[in-house]
RNA sequence: GCGGGUGUAGCUCAGUUGGUUAGAGCAUCGGUUUGUGGUACCGAGGGUCGCGGGUUCGAGUCCCGUCACUCGCCCCA
């Protein structure tokens, strides 16, 4: 077992890595808390069905992409390869249709079967928000705006774009897919080998093809506006109309979908293009139809998540770790000292280092390492005197105190 | 799942047309300095050359396989 590696696409996460994690965790938590959402967190793994029955026959994402297995028990179990359907659950087997509006932050792994690239691993981890039970486009503004705000916190907006874009109602979609099949079917030979097949499959998908030649039929293709009913062109110009009174910079992409049927509406993407080919930083839409189609009462939903990997690629700078103060005892009686010392101002709140062992000149050389930003030396003279030796790391100054007055110093 | 690139010390990398005991910087440890860190100087340790097989008198170097990472495609709930 000389040779244990991390199983493909899981990382360990410390040191700088774990604190840009956290930053990103901790900042999204603390502005979608000033929005009103309170936190979930769903169990990893769900039954299959939770996935399988909103996905329908995508056929890719289920077979391909999914951890499922089978427990001891005879259940078939799948880890959760994105939140919104946890949440979904949760609402309602916890009978939640009746505090609607309900508005949920998570902050949690996920877990997907695919091929491992930069800013895609198979364990992954991703901050949500969904605000389930309004109907109205305000919401759906609430919910960019806060993605949005969180990125500005983070310092990363400034590289990003946000686009957005309308599926419309049912109506308006059944009627565009339908143009859609028949136009791009009067020109087979010109699609991409993958697109003839999507064409079946998730005809809509075509549209955000990457291939010159399905770009350039796309251009000519009947565009997804002049088929949104009346009720949908309103929602979506509220939709608009509401970012731009927020200041929230956006772009219209008419090429922005999503294959499942259960959106609707609003669909929105951030993206990067520092990031190569994984450049979607933070996705969401409406999704009136999800808790329905899962069985559950007519509550309409809106949300988005984010990878927090990728968020955290874009953060310049990790946040620095806590500068700690160190204690240095110089001989053996001095230890004991020095670990009581420590006792009490760790119990005061300080963050104190003290080391295990070694001379002054190899504690120092730690305090140093651990980036401490003073040092309080204790030798046999201190000890003697009721004094301590407060050494400013950074400019070398140093002077003696009284003992009872270290907190007090420490706090300016 | 498909195609390309890369695997040499803890990290970043060098290593000639195949040729002796595989090198550097950083990091680590020790010393100059047993009451003063960072800087400097001196020294030391650290390598199954990703793994397995093959060609060859001889492989870090060439070939095949495999694993991992990486870039793109597919997919992106």
């Amino acid at each position: 077992m000389s040779n244990l590696q991390p199983v493909r696409g899981t990382h360990d996460l410390m040191f700088d890595d774990i604190r840009r994690h956290r930053l990103v965790e901790d900042t999204a938590f603390e502005i979608a808390g000033r929005y009103g959402y309170g936190e979930i967190a769903t169990p990893v793994f769900e039954a299959t069905e939770v996935f399988t029955r909103t996905l329908g026959d995508t056929t890719d994402i289920v077979t391909k992409e999914m951890y499922t297995f089978e427990t001891k028990g005879g259940e078939r179990i799948t880890l959760r390869p994105e939140g919104t359907a946890g949440v979904a659950r949760a609402f309602i087997s916890e009978g939640l249709a009746q505090q609607v509006p309900l508005k949920f932050f998570y902050r949690e792994a996920m877990f997907r079967y695919e091929r491992p690239q930069k800013g895609r691993q198979r364990q992954f981890h991703q901050i949500g928000v969904e605000l389930i039970g309004v109907p109205g486009p305000q919401a759906d503004v609430e919910v960019i705006a806060l993605g949005h705000h969180i990125l500005t916190a983070l310092g990363v907006a400034g590289n990003i774009k946000v686009e957005v874009n309308s599926l419309g109602d049912g109506e308006s979609r059944t009627a565009y897919r339908e143009a859609l099949i028949g136009f791009l079917g009067g020109h087979l030979q010109t699609l991409s080998p993958e697109s003839r097949e999507r064409l079946e499959r998730n005809p809509l998908r075509i549209l955000d093809s990457k291939d010159p030649a399905d770009r350039a039929l796309v251009a000519d293709a009947p565009r997804y506006t002049d088929y949104l009913n009346a009720a949908s062109k309103d929602f979506f110009q509220a939709v608009q109309d509401g970012l731009t009174r927020l200041d929230v910079p956006f772009i219209v992409n008419p090429g922005l979908v999503r294959g499942l049927d259960y959106y609707s509406h609003t669909a929105f993407e951030f993206t990067t293009d520092a990031l190569g080919a994984q450049g979607t930083v933070l996705a969401g839409g409406r999704y009136d139809g999800l808790i329905p189609s899962m069985g559950g009462p007519a509550a309409p939903g809106v949300g988005w998540a984010a990878g927090v990997e990728r968020l955290a690629m874009l953060i310049p700078e990790p946040p620095p770790a806590v500068r700690p103060v160190a204690i240095i005892p110089v001989g053996e009686n001095e230890s004991a000292v020095a670990e009581k010392l420590a006792h009490d101002l760790r119990k005061q709140g300080f963050a104190v280092d003290l080391g295990y062992g070694g001379n002054m000149g190899k504690r120092l050389k730690r305090a140093d390492k651990v980036k401490a930003r003073v040092a309080l030396i204790l030798g046999a003279d201190e000890v003697r005197d009721g004094v301590i030796t407060l050494r400013d790391l950074d400019s070398g100054a140093q002077r003696k105190l009284p003992m009872a007055e270290v907190a007090a110093a420490l706090k300016s």
